[in-house]
DNA sequence: ATATTATATCGATACTCTTCGATATGTCAA
DNA sequence: TTGACATATCGAAGAGTATCGATATAATAT
């Protein structure tokens, strides 16, 4: 299945950082507020903030606003179509495979 | 199938730099000599040195001495498996499969 | 309009990383 | 063992990044 090009640089700098992949997890199914995931990573809110932002920029995540909160969840399809794509890039003989 | 764990913190950054994506890429398939990366990248020879550190030791490169030349290649399947496991992480609803 | 709550931006600090010249280490040939 | 070549390590400079307190902006209710 053929999926639209990824720019690996930013997508692997996107996810390279540890408070960020916490954050990626918990929102990973879910749609929090920028106060849940305050809550649940005892990061500080402006921190919170900026790293969701660097996510939202690689297309990472989806944000919504009800009211005064902003939701966030993870967008899972661009996570695997990173995925995809680095391993296409550097494991074209271990194939992976999205499957749909 | 199941794969050993990976850390994809660790796996994120190593290869979340530009230049060692260059590098990843032109030793995907192929043994080169350091020097035969340092030509092909432009880069001088303590920085490809540096980042043949990094991917070794994040499990991503093999390499091999023959005489005075050290030899290195992608590890494909270590790629595979760092992508997978992201994947797993953070797109548990777009399963991503290593076709072996 | 004002107060309250939620999030984003600003500014400063500290830390990490990339880069490369200089140098050390390793390998081999003569 | 000396010289030449290949790679690794060192050390320093500069760039980039994470973090968080303070503050600005946005939304809502009273």
């Amino acid at each position: 299945m053929k999926q639209k090009s990824v720019d690996t640089v930013e997508f692997a700098k996107a996810i390279a950082d540890e408070t960020r992949q916490k954050i990626m997890a918990i929102c990973c199914c879910e749609l929090l507020s920028v106060n849940d995931i305050v809550e649940q990573t005892n990061v500080a809110q402006p921190t919170v903030s900026h790293h969701l932002k660097i996510l939202k920029t690689a297309g990472l995540v989806r944000s919504e606003r009800h009211g005064k909160k902003v939701f966030y969840t993870l967008n899972q399809e661009r996570m695997a179509e990173g995925c995809c794509q680095v391993a296409e890039n550097f494991a074209p003989e271990h194939p992976v495979e999205f499957l749909d």
